[in-house]
DNA sequence: TATGAATGAGCCTTCATTCAT
DNA sequence: AATGAATGAAGGCTCATTCAT
């Protein structure tokens, strides 16, 4: 009788490569992220067939672990206030989770990432996506919506996690000016 | 004195390198960029001494390009123009040159590109900052400033310049909306 | 009209070329080698066309030193007096050329020095030895003067040589133990 | 556990590596050694960190094979006939390990090999040493007993391996001659 | 299933030698 | 003759992946 996958340990591997992977690129070697796992070498390719396959799994996992931070998000509020409830979970699990915003980061710029994994994730975004869209429905220019969202709401909230990691004690002053640029500059 | 180092050589082998490195990242290696390069491998060598010499010169002078290019901006104009033709600077840089651009990304989040390199690059960028800086003077909550040309002004560019290389046709329209979204984000 | 090639820089390079093939043995680079001698890398095999070239005319001319300290022993004194003569030529020369000497060492297990090189020496010890050996004419069992002469003479030398480079205060009393080592335990 | 390391493919590297390093030198390189041994290139890094390591362990395990030669030697019999045995096995190992003997002697000149390697060969050699000290306590000038033990024995031994390999026809004769030097040469 | 030894392609770098200057 | 850039074949070592145990 076969013995099953351990959950616990396709995790461990995950969790090794996502340090790894943070420090040292796509680079990284599936030796050590075995080691680092506490498996053997062999044992990381019964779980991931290929490196590739390991990346592409990490990209999605850690995509996954943000967009659960986005879902159930309250329908009550102002606008704005939504929004703002949007911003501050993708500024808090930057904050909370900078290894795997930085493994995140390498992995965004990689070719290993397919653009399928790609697409599956945004699909993971859709549920935060409309409600955002519907936030800002009355506030935006209908014709710059799609850019806002998709584009500049992440990237800028990437920013500002990146300058609070430069300047922790700044974080909450960072985390409101960040916001303000995004409400007032997207006012039509 | 023998033949002389060729700054051609050297500028082929760093535009071999712009090219591998914008699609592989830093994993290229330095055999395909000599190939590539059209000298030979240990050629690439006596250019640069050590692989992480060449990531290193090729950052810098990537860097280099653009800083050139918002270099010499005018003087005249009200401020908020004065802003504007940085933007267009920072945007036409961007789609002008996106091989460049992509490899510049690989390079920021490699750690072979060391602190020193890093630092060397934020002295040529001195005075379109401090020209930004005037220009702004009266514009932002003072508080903020650093915060919006150090941080945002580029990285709002880089995510403009993406989503531009996404959809070209709307070029013009994605440049105006990121312009407006940083004056009209960043006015106190 | 061609210039004549430098006796100066050829001594150069063999004295670099001992130099570095003491430290590193017969890897040592021709390009280090070149650049101790302080000329161009090229330079090098215009006085030596190969690197084995260099290395057995090192050989050789280490081996002429040496055979020039034994030359014109005195014939006077007696055949003890004589060969003690020899014997304090050898320690001396090891003791103050101790670069030669390892150098030396390194050329003497190296495949690299051919054996007619290792033969056009032998030829420049030819008087010294006929020396030694009439000395010990009456002294040596005459079928063992041969092993002694050619092969436990100047191996005695190195070990005593080797052992005063380990303990230069003790040099004097290795000297004299190993002149009476070999005069006693020669002795017929 | 997986396929455990085989001391079978261990010790067919180091006879690969014996017998390459005495014809090469430490220049041999790992790719022939490995072919030589019929193992995979990147199998010999497994069992070997680096070629140091191998020319290191290689170093220690002639030196243990020798130094095993003269381990168990009889207590009895006269001093000189206690001598005799270690000088026998000296010579006896030299004889029937030909290729041991001139990869030894090109790693006893490298500068590969590390003190320490050299430092725990010591230790193998003690018991053997202090054997050849008991039997030369009479006979022998104090004073210089240690320069006969530790330098001139092994010494000679060599020299007179190395003569017999040149004329193996005289191995009886140059083996005699040999000790005959040491034993009346060291007489106080 | 888990292990880690085995593999050989590939990596960065060095090197002896050649040749344009 | 002197120079040192150019070359491409090794060299030592790492790595993703396979497979015997």
């Amino acid at each position: 009788m076969a013995r099953p996958l351990s959950e616990e340990k396709r995790e461990a591997i995950l969790e090794a490569a996502t340090e790894l992977v943070a420090q040292m690129g796509t680079g990284a070697s599936t030796a050590n992220i075995a080691k680092a796992a506490g498996v053997a070498e062999g044992t990381l390719f019964t779980y991931f067939g290929t490196k590739d396959d390991l990346l592409n799994q990490l990209f999605v996992e850690i995509e996954k672990g943000l967009a659960g931070m986005l879902a159930s998000s309250p329908q009550a509020g102002s606008p704005r206030e939504r929004v703002r409830h949007i911003w501050d979970r993708l500024i808090d699990w930057g904050v909370a989770n900078p290894t795997q915003r930085k493994a995140l980061r390498q992995l965004k710029v990689s070719d290993r990432v397919s653009a399928k994994s790609r697409r599956s994730c945004d699909a993971m975004f859709q549920e935060a996506r409309e409600m955002v869209e519907q936030s800002l429905a009355g506030h935006v220019d209908p014709k710059r919506a799609s850019f806002y969202i998709d584009t500049v709401l992440m990237g800028l909230a990437d920013i500002v996690i990146e300058a609070i990691a430069g300047k922790p004690k700044d974080a909450k002053h960072l985390r409101q000016a960040g916001f303000d640029l995004f409400w007032k500059g997207t006012a039509a």
